[in-house]
RNA sequence: UCGUCUGGUA
């Protein structure tokens, strides 16, 4: 079962989920390995409904889900965009009365604001306990891409108070929103902080400035940036 | 270490 798990997960890493799907069909056995490698499969093959389906036909078959597993369901549902079919599989996680694992939280989190549901999101984000960089990464992240800016930039104020350290996607998601909001004392501060870290070398970081300085009609430091990350070493 | 969480610009 080991090799064979193995061997499904090499075929997902090649893109080939059609050997994988052959090779699991064709197991006696099956761990909670198995299922979660092909669902991660056709999660990321972009089969999500698939996924969801071999979820519940696993669930019949009385195998224990375990938090790798639900964050990978979580991830199906994600991007199936089903705010509905999220809420089922958060209401099945809840009634297992698994041990709760941060993983887990964060992917809801994600998974609430890509589904459009910003105060499903607040809600699971609030009960977390031991927020990491992720957990305030995935709300700021989610706030950003539901245009609540303002939102955004007061979720990076509680963050640093709390102690986290933003990190480069913390910072592209404040950035965008310094960006949107035409903050320009605050994306500047940002760029400061940026340049602190020694993050000015990450793409996304890049091309985020660039985009903040054009926006905030600074284009004279948006082109100073932007040959800075042509330069070689 | 057989499987899991967040960021691309208009």
């Amino acid at each position: 079962i080991f090799v064979e798990n193995t061997l499904i997960n090499t075929y997902i890493r090649c893109g080939s989920i059609a050997d994988a799907a052959q090779v699991f069909e064709n197991m006696n056995e099956r761990n909670v390995f198995s299922w979660t490698l092909i669902l991660a499969g056709y999660e990321r093959y972009g089969k999500p409904e698939e996924a969801l389906r071999l979820f519940w036909q696993m669930e019949q078959q009385k195998v224990t889900a375990d938090d790798v597993m639900f964050v990978t369901i979580i991830k199906a549902c994600t991007r199936a965009a089903s705010l509905e079919q999220g809420k089922e599989i958060h209401g099945y996680i809840v009634k297992c009365g698994l041990p709760s694992n941060t993983f887990v939280f964060n992917a809801l989190v994600d998974m609430y604001a890509k589904c459009g549901s910003m105060l499903d999101a607040m809600h699971v984000f609030e009960r977390i306990d031991e927020k990491t960089v992720i957990s305030w990464n995935s709300i700021i992240s989610g706030c950003v891409q539901m245009g609540q800016h303002t939102q955004a930039l007061s979720l990076y104020q509680q963050m640093k108070c709390s102690g986290s350290e933003p990190d480069e996607v913390t910072l592209v998601c404040v950035l965008k929103s310094c960006g949107s909001l035409q903050i320009v004392e605050e994306g500047i501060l940002l760029h400061v902080y940026i340049l602190r870290f020694g993050y000015e070398t990450n793409r996304y970081i890049g091309s985020t400035l660039v985009d903040f300085y054009s926006k905030s009609g600074r284009l004279d430091i948006a082109s100073r940036v932007f040959s800075a990350m042509h330069e070689p070493d």
